[in-house]
DNA sequence: TTAATGAGTGAGTGGTCACTCATTTTAAAA
DNA sequence: TTTTAAAATGAGTGACCACTCACTCATTAA
């Protein structure tokens, strides 16, 4: 289901904070309101002192952590990148989960729902990440880096196994990959542009059988 | 040819200026290193004395004819999105370019290769519009409804013709086009995040060869 | 009870920036 | 040549911003 409920980048990064004990309330609050600025006006639009307000604290209060403005964002998605965003990415390589990718259709319809529900519930935290990472070649490498053997890793079993059973075209992983996330991408572009239709499911089953025709040897 | 050269949305704007009568040469001046500095540094990043610097001009003569920093940036943008893309959208319903497309890889390659190499010229201003455009829905609106119409226009004639000839699956434009062109975008994010091998020629005809197996009916 | 610690404070600082305006330059009209 | 209107100038201005620092105060150790 595209509605169904998805975990939050959001309530993991604010689990995170709590954990830790060397972070005071008040650093958290900091952290929480600079994400939500963050994704809500974009990094350059928010000021120290938008933050302080939203964070309830004095501006001074923001630097005695964090040196600099850049030192605070980095503060803010590193943990996402390091440890919330892979603990999210769905894990296909699971025994129990590959059982029930018995069909081409069922394996793509879980990727689509998931990953759409996961863009979705996380729009915000997405986007901090996007706009730092879009000027900036190295950044890109370095985010890139951590995150694309995760996922190519993660699929690659359901693929061999897919495959193996004559389910899946003999096409080059990478290229298996790149149709899927570009299709569904694609779908979430569209979505972000309004471009939508009012039939989120019909656009759904179009989308999959797109995917269904173009995959099936 | 992924190389071959492709119109420069640059230069038509400078055409664009050239032809307007009314514009002095220091106003075009002005307009010119706006854009220039615009995609070098980001909109906030550059301040009007930067532009006033590069035009070869006063700061004063800059706020001469715009009477603010957002103001300048529209009328930057507004040429290009109002004359200058649509001028350079392929003319794909145009006879003469419809004869050539009498296959669907004919059609298929020829997109590909001038949507990429149309991106590819015009990272700077493409980068320019975007940067505009993330934190504004109002505006995303605004360029996606006037971009989207013409796309699907210029497209609508040379589909209905490939799917009269039995060449093209029996699929909604919408979907067709959103298939080819999220294919396509695909393999440009690719790009950006520096996946893209060694073996360029190799991935384009990759890519290829799913848009016609996707595509043939 | 006193001393030490360090998180928190907020007025202040230097610097930058968008924007203004009194003045000068330019060039076309008279 | 003189007049005139528009174009251009650039020093100036107030607002804002990232960042600092001298100080407060609650908590904990001695």
């Amino acid at each position: 289901m595209i509605t169904m409920e998805h975990p939050r980048i959001r309530d993991y990064f604010n689990q995170n904070l709590e954990a830790a004990q060397d972070v005071t309330p008040k650093q958290r609050a900091i952290l929480q309101a600079s994400l939500d600025l963050f994704a809500e006006k974009g990094f350059q639009q928010t000021s120290t002192s938008d933050i302080a307000r939203r964070a309830g604290v004095a501006e001074g209060t923001v630097y005695r952590r964090y040196r600099t403005k850049e030192a605070l964002r980095v503060a803010v998605l590193a943990p996402i990148l390091t440890h919330v965003a892979p603990s999210l990415a769905s894990d296909f390589s699971n025994d129990e989960l590959r059982q029930r990718y018995s069909s081409l259709r069922a394996f793509l319809t879980a990727i689509y729902d998931d990953r759409v529900a996961f863009v979705l519930a996380n729009q915000r935290e997405i986007k901090v990440i996007l706009e730092m990472v879009a000027f900036d070649q190295d950044r890109r490498d370095t985010v890139i880096r951590r995150v694309a053997p995760v996922v190519v890793q993660q699929m690659a079993g359901v693929l061999k196994q897919l495959r193996q059973d004559g389910l899946l075209v003999a096409w080059p992983d990478d290229l298996v990959i790149q149709t899927i996330l570009s299709m569904i991408g694609g779908e979430l572009v569209r979505t972000a542009l309004n471009l939508a239709g009012a039939n989120r499911q019909r656009e759904r089953a179009q989308i999959l059988e797109v995917l269904v025709k173009t995959l099936t040897p």
